[in-house]
DNA sequence: TGATCAAGTCGAATCGCTTCGACCACGAGA
DNA sequence: TCTCGTGGTCGAAGCGATTCGACTTGATCA
């Protein structure tokens, strides 16, 4: 293995000035870095990491909590971490990836043995058990989703309860008067993750705001679980026209159950998501929807890490506003 | 931060006792081990990861390559993944999550800065740009999937010729006599991703053997694709009674496209996938299929690589072999 | 009664890098 | 002319563990 004194003895000078050179955290004359430069390249160099850890007490290694339970949708999850590492290597750190099921413990462990400069955690409940550990906890940490009492935290995620309001604003426009809310499962609601219940909050506020009549559905992740619902929702509310889907693995199937029960859509029933942008527009007619930006969120998450570990300032919340694409499956009330 | 010196100090030994009462390396009596487990506690030690991997050559970091390309399946990808974490937590070691956009540099960097200890690539192209680098590196890695040119790695993956095969033979034995491949995204072909070409050939060969007509057919994974392909599926083939589906997000679109063209499934076609067992369990009508083991391949990845990092011989192939599950998706021709 | 050996412990070297303080040379300002 | 600051470099002291060799002690065996 070739090491700093390797290439500082190559290019005739210290192995602190090699040292200064890689980090540029002092003055260097541009001659002396070409010669450095040059014999890193030529004998292959990279400097270990632990050593580079032990001495500068930064490993340049960010943890990812990720969630796998029931009732998240997977694709969205990996859309995040995957945003996550590639921004994470933009600013040269790299990505350990934890389980929810290491639970706090794991998350004690990465920071205490300084395996990790910071931590983002994914899957955020309004009463995580895990907040007062990264409250206390010596590393900065940024939460994807808004616990209940975020004080003292960093977090991020797109505004729900906006969202909700949003669809609910474009259903309204339409002239729809009666809408419903097909969320997400039962245990979501049961756990109480915040993004579940802002949904249904900013869904509930903008239709009586408008007085339209509203409805909320929980609901299972399943197409035989979306028949049911659409069957329900039909015989409970005849005159419903407008729904809002925030389930993922549900939006498709729902808007197959409503045709087979004799519904077009979008000319009887209008139908708008919140979910991914890649969801809605790939599928076989397009859907409106508001997006989930994973790839903003998670690449911000990773900026405001950066700017924590630098010292700086960043503000608490950060919520991504809300933006509704119109597609193919809203359309004017009774046209 | 408490680090061994103090450990030591507090319960009267030097580090290296310390130390040896930590990883067993050298015997210590228990009284003494017990003392030290006591001041460990007391204080609240964490061996520094940094100075343990600068000292001991060893980072207890595995690095874990995920596709995040067109064509494949992410929830399966998360599988792995969680099971590649989950059985790295038991062996003591945690996961450095790399994407395949990294590529090659990424490899030889975490290896080169020994950042990690050993690799695991998922998504093995049969000609796969970084066989050679994998061969090169001085660190030990395990690849889930198999290249064309296996010869010096080690590999793991379910034998998705027998599955194919296994398909068939399940078909032939319910007295199917002309059966069809619905096999994965054209673009996977075009890379030629190992998996999907084997899973032609098992398929082809037991057919051939058994007598039967077959024809194979590439499918977006889309619902729209689903559908073309039913329709075209029972045009051309109008004799067809018997299908595999080797495409995870197709095989419940193409089953409700075959029944709005007014086949009873599986009265009039029986059909049987290569998924995860969740995918085929949680369907409405369960589906018959042979079991993607994603939890078990990458448990044993992982184990494999602990057993390689002790120095141990290990197979260059594993193959898993196919377990196929009768469901409610297949039935005698005609029945 | 030594010689031998294993168990149990210690001290010191080492891993490869960063960083702090010091030093030199040189141009600018007084 | 003397200082002062600054660009550029070096040497040495850590960072916090692991590991190797050596030492003590007591038991075992001839």
């Amino acid at each position: 293995m070739v090491k700093i004194t390797d290439v500082a003895r190559h290019a005739g000078v210290s192995p602190s000035t090699v040292s200064y050179a890689l980090s540029g955290k002092r003055p260097i004359s541009a001659e002396t870095r070409e010669r450095i430069e040059a014999s890193i390249r030529e004998l292959g160099y990279r400097p270990h990491a632990g050593a580079r850890a032990l001495a500068s007490s930064r490993s340049n290694v960010l943890a990812l909590v990720v969630p796998f339970r029931s009732g998240i949708h997977v694709p969205v999850v990996m859309q995040f971490a995957v945003s996550v590492v590639t921004t994470a290597r933009q600013h040269d750190h790299d990505v350990l990836l934890l389980t929810q099921e290491e639970g706090e413990e794991g998350l004690r462990r990465v920071a205490d043995t300084a395996l990790v400069d910071a931590l983002i955690v994914m899957d955020v409940q309004l009463h995580d058990a895990r907040l007062p550990l990264l409250r206390a906890l010596d590393r900065p940490s940024v939460l994807i989703g808004f616990p209940a009492e975020p004080a003292g935290l960093t977090c991020i995620d797109l505004d729900f309860a906006a969202a909700g309001g949003a669809c609910v604003t474009h259903l309204a426009e339409l002239g729809h008067r009666c809408v419903a809310l097909v969320g997400s499962p039962p245990e979501v609601y049961l756990r109480r993750t915040g993004f579940a219940q802002r949904v249904t909050q900013g869904f509930t506020a903008a239709a009586d705001e408008r007085g339209l009549t509203s409805t909320v559905h929980p609901c299972e992740a399943t197409p035989a679980a979306a028949q049911a619902m659409a069957e329900r929702l039909l015989r409970e509310h005849p005159e419903l026209t407008g729904v809002v889907v925030h389930n993922e693995p549900v939006v498709q199937p729902l808007i197959e159950a409503f045709r087979r029960l004799g519904l077009r859509v979008p000319e009887d029933l209008s139908v708008v998501a919140i979910c991914p942008d890649e969801l809605a527009e790939q599928a076989p007619l397009p859907i409106s929807s508001v997006a989930v930006p994973t790839a903003r969120i998670g690449a911000r998450a990773v900026e405001l890490l950066m700017r924590k570990l630098d010292g700086l300032e960043v503000p608490e919340a950060t919520m991504l506003p809300p933006w509704l694409t119109r597609r193919a499956t809203t359309a004017p009330r009774g046209g």
